[in-house]
DNA sequence: CGCGTGATTGAAACCCTTCAAGTTTAGTGG
DNA sequence: CCACTAAACTTGAAGGGTTTCAATCACGCG
């Protein structure tokens, strides 16, 4: 066991409103789980039969294309969620890799949690559809923005949105989520710093 | 008033099992609204109060980025839903226009008429976790297409994916959608008939 | 018929990639 | 703690895919 139960209900709480008798009934559905740095959370291939939720550390899916090229889907850091979720649901097989960038702790969430505590909880029902509703528009943002963005703009957009992460996170890994590649990401920083921004 | 309401009926019983009894708390919620070829559903910076299902006809939405140029977010023909997903839930203003591309009747739905259907059924529950899920994939889809295929291949696989739309939509739009511009559209289909594709 | 919109075609320009080489950084074992 | 090595990042030159701009063609509709 990688953590104590209490530990859970903090991050419940958190999520949403648990009471002690939901926490109760939801704790048999979640685990904790550490990956070191480079370790694999998910194969593509595999079947997707939990979301991650990330305690500590940092996680990255991508997809491999049939040119070989690794496409970055996204990073999450402590408090965000991780998951193929086009594929969670229809217990599919995953399209994508998900591996740990730093040594990682995650809490699993099986789809029985999900069904029980929606069951259980209307408060629940609520963050989960706000959780959804969210990443569409994330999802959303990412497709205008490569269509509407050149290599710069990406860039820039990037640093404003996750700040934080750039610091931490490889910049051909960035690249790879920009969709442009690490030579073409080191120009704009060059040109940037060039314009003394 | 456009239809009758048992019209609105079978919609339900197609989108999930409605029962009578549900039907007929559900139906205040409701309205059904017809809008001529080229007429806007909803502008730009307006609050998307609905969630709309096209009974007939096609919709399109898109933005318009900072240099004033289109682009084209969803097609939606015929059973398909349209709408603002990210800010639909949140009340916010519209980063989108709807507007219709041929004379088109839609089913709008509010968000009282998916919290009191959420309240109701399990069955809609499922159904519309099931839907929200489904939007993910595409998204997703649409994002590893961007940022792996060429103007050739996002053609391929847009017509090997909605066939049935590139009879209907001109070929700007279909440009638009996937991101590149109507003469490089252009300049693939001739490529493609040369190699009499 | 004529006008407007959509589609096509050509030439030049641009942004970004590719490939190859060099430099810096970071991690490992002695 | 230094030396070594691999990985990450940078830089340059050449090339490719797409865009831009402009002109032309095709078509449907009042």
């Amino acid at each position: 066991m990688d953590t104590s139960p209490q530990e859970y209900k903090t991050h419940l709480q958190n999520i949403y409103h648990v009471t002690e008798e939901e926490y109760q009934k939801l704790l048999p559905y979640l685990t904790v789980k550490s990956f070191k740095k480079d370790e694999f959370v998910l194969f593509q291939g595999d079947v997707c039969n939990h979301l991650f939720y990330v305690e500590k550390g940092l996680l990255r899916s991508y997809s491999i294309d049939d040119s070989g090229k690794e496409h970055i889907i996204q990073f999450a850091p402590e408090g965000w969620f991780m998951g193929d979720r086009s594929n969670f649901l229809f217990k599919q097989p995953s399209e994508y890799f998900i591996q740990a960038i730093e040594d990682t702790r995650v809490i699993l969430l099986s789809q029985e949690f999900n069904d029980k505590a929606e069951e259980l909880s209307a408060n629940y029902r609520h963050y989960n559809n706000f959780a959804l509703h969210k990443h569409i528009s994330q999802l959303q943002n990412r497709i205008t923005m490569l269509m509407s963005f050149n290599a710069e703009k990406r860039y820039l957009h990037f640093i404003e949105t996750y700040f934080n992460l750039t610091l931490r996170v490889p910049q051909w890994m960035i690249a790879s989520y920009l969709g442009i590649t690490p030579e073409g990401l080191s120009r704009v920083r060059k040109e940037l710093a060039r314009k003394n921004f």
